[in-house]
RNA sequence: CGGGCCGUAGCGCAGCUUGGUAGCGCGCUUGACUGGGGGUCAAGAGGUCGCGGGUUCGAAUCCCGCCGGCCCGACCA
């Protein structure tokens, strides 16, 4: 391709709204334009990067047996119901009205329509099946952000498996284990598979496929060590045993005016203790239940595993009302002690734990000398604390690191929670029928884009990958109107495009440093540089651009040299 | 959905406090010089000041309403 007649708008300025460093660059290169909150259109550079990646995804679906689809996006809102969806999901569904009144769903997953389709499956001779399509995704997200990493348009691989039972689905996600390991390691990085929460999708087992980078919003807990990893919504950790006295002591209620926080506690002169001596009393609200989370003073709730474990699709902090309601004080001198109208729930980390002091439920005043096992009447212990950094790996016990990461791809087991609701069946060796056993696998192609650029860039721009770079070598004419130069420069031209490299020539009428500027941003992995004074000498420049790394080449070697270069990365 | 900030030329911004009919840098067009890291000079083009209403002789500027965008939080298969 000619740059003089290629639409690549680069920008010198970042944009006044962007954040996030792939969205300033992907702006700023020409590869993508905002049209409004979280919806972009892709400009051809982008959509280059878009179909490479893509074409990476479904080589790697082809590998593990994947037969490529194209479901609609326009669902028929009667499908979503007999799933539970319509119900569950909330405004996140975008939903709308044909001229007949009939309810339509704008797809957010495939998992209804697939599964009609599997529908036609009769035997368990048919099985196992991997089906998958590239298709748009829509959302309506509460807060589209950070560009291209998080919004309402987007496209998604999602694949989905069919097998008899569970044993063929851990087959099929494993084989999708690994087909997105190779996946993220050919465009460019090395994803961080996390144990995570399967949330609304159903299912009793998910990873998340994950970028460190700051400009991610999901935290995960990873050992280093032993290479436990998993979503601070699902991660545990082990803490250093308590140093408890030995006697459980007695109760006392004493006074602590003013005191309304842990921390206000832990410097309260008066009988303060130190927030690991605490008990935390949070109360939630699930359907007609209230609830009292328990934690220890300095521990924070992790309230996906609440949810996880209560089994209620929605919880939620109770009001001030409620809780004087339930326990005739405000926040702040809360405990559970001597309570039976609501179910406590503690968290683990407080099992066993003696003298400590928690919220009398009367304002003003505190209990010490708390037993747990002894004066708290728990429904339930269970792991409900948020990880932090340092803490034990649960695994092999090594200090474990907190950190932001962007979510580039997610894989669940999903059983039959949609092919029982949907009749999706097959007969077994019996005779009987049985629901297919489905998994689901998804993976995020723009936000892929995204993360590479988040992985892969410096002060200069972009530095793509050669796998998905829009194009894998530029030639820079320095002077277009000097004849040598231009003929040379054509030539090499000519020469990569008949070795099938993607190679875009910059035959421009701009300065050299405006070239060398954009060719930077942009991400091109290789430049040839044709200029006066090398052509004289019967050399070109060949740059990389990851390290800067340049030599001089002849002109006749130079397309062979560049070619290699390109066919050596490509993977 | 709560809190904060912002909409003026393609991009980045000033002007608004104290009303008088819009400006700067970059980019763009034409010409000349220049040609290995965003060059110089000259001449130009380009704006319903987000939208609607109100106040006023007069509104980018003041008032009311709406729309849109960004950030923080809640949320997120």
């Amino acid at each position: 391709m000619r740059w003089s007649t290629s639409f690549i708008p680069t920008l010198r300025d970042d944009p006044a709204d962007a954040e996030a460093v792939s969205h300033k660059l992907l702006v700023r290169g020409g590869f993508v334009r905002q049209l409004m909150a979280g919806v972009y259109s892709l400009l051809p550079l982008g959509l280059r990067v878009k179909a490479k990646i893509e074409g990476i995804a479904r080589d790697e679906m082809k590998r593990i047996g994947g037969q490529e689809f194209l479901l609609p996006i326009l669902h028929p809102g009667e499908l979503w119901k007999r799933s539970g969806r319509w119900d569950q999901i909330g405004d996140e569904l975008f939903r709308l009205q044909d001229r007949r009144g009939s309810d339509v769903a704008l797809a957010m997953t495939h998992e209804e329509v697939f599964t009609v389709v599997a529908g036609e499956l009769r035997s368990y001779k048919q099985l196992p099946q991997v089906w998958f399509h590239i298709q748009t995704k829509l959302r309506d997200e509460a807060r589209p952000k950070s560009g291209i990493l998080r919004v309402r348009e987007f496209t998604m691989k999602d694949s989905y498996s069919f097998d008899r039972d569970d044993a063929g689905l851990d087959a099929a996600f494993d084989n999708h284990l690994n087909a997105y390991r190779r996946f993220f390691r050919r465009c460019g990085f090395e994803a961080i598979a996390v144990e995570a929460s399967s949330g609304v999708m159903g299912g009793n087992q998910s990873v998340e496929f994950m970028l460190a980078s700051e400009a991610g919003e999901d935290w995960i807990a990873s050992c280093a060590a032993c290479g436990y990893a998993a979503n601070l919504e699902k991660a545990s950790s082990t803490l250093p045993a308590p140093e408890d006295p030995e006697s459980a002591g007695v109760i006392e209620k004493f006074a602590t005016p003013d005191v309304h926080t842990i921390s206000e506690l832990a410097n309260f002169a008066d009988g303060g203790v130190p927030a690991e001596r605490q008990i935390k009393t949070l109360v939630y609200r699930a359907g007609n239940e209230t609830l009292l989370v328990l934690l220890r003073g300095d521990h924070t709730l992790a309230e996906q595993k609440l949810l996880d474990s209560v089994e209620a699709t929605e919880v939620r902090p109770a009001s001030e009302k409620e809780i004087r309601a339930a326990l005739g004080a405000s926040p702040g001198s809360l405990g559970a002690v001597g309570v039976t109208n609501c179910i406590a729930i503690v968290d683990e980390a407080l099992r066993g734990r003696r003298g400590m002091v928690t919220g009398a439920n009367e304002d003003g005043y505190h209990l010490r000398g708390v037993d747990v096992d002894r004066d708290i009447e728990a429904r339930a212990f269970m792991d409900l604390r948020e990880v932090s950094d340092g803490e034990g790996c649960p695994v092999c016990e090594a200090p474990i690191a907190v950190f932001k990461t962007i979510e580039v791809g997610h894989i669940f087991k999903l059983g039959t929670k949609y092919s029982a609701a949907l009749g999706a069946k097959v007969l077994d060796e019996n005779g009987s029928p049985v629901p297919i056993v489905m998994g689901s696998y998804g993976i995020g192609i723009e936000r892929t884009m995204a993360a590479v650029v988040e992985a892969s860039h410096d002060e200069a721009g972009i530095s793509w990958p050669v796998n998905i770079a829009p194009f894998e070598a530029v030639v820079t004419v320095l002077n277009p109107k000097d004849v040598k130069v231009s003929e040379t420069a054509e030539h090499i031209y000519e020469d990569l495009v008949a070795a099938g490299i993607d190679v875009l020539i910059d035959d421009r009428h701009e300065r050299p440093g405006v070239k060398f500027k954009d060719a930077e941003l942009i991400g091109i992995p290789y430049r040839i540089t044709v200029g006066p004074k090398g052509v004289e000498n019967g050399v070109v420049e060949f740059m990389r651009r990851r390290d800067g790394e340049s030599r001089e080449v002849e002109i006749a070697r130079a397309a062979e040299t560049a070619a290699e270069a390109v066919l050596e990365e490509r993977s």
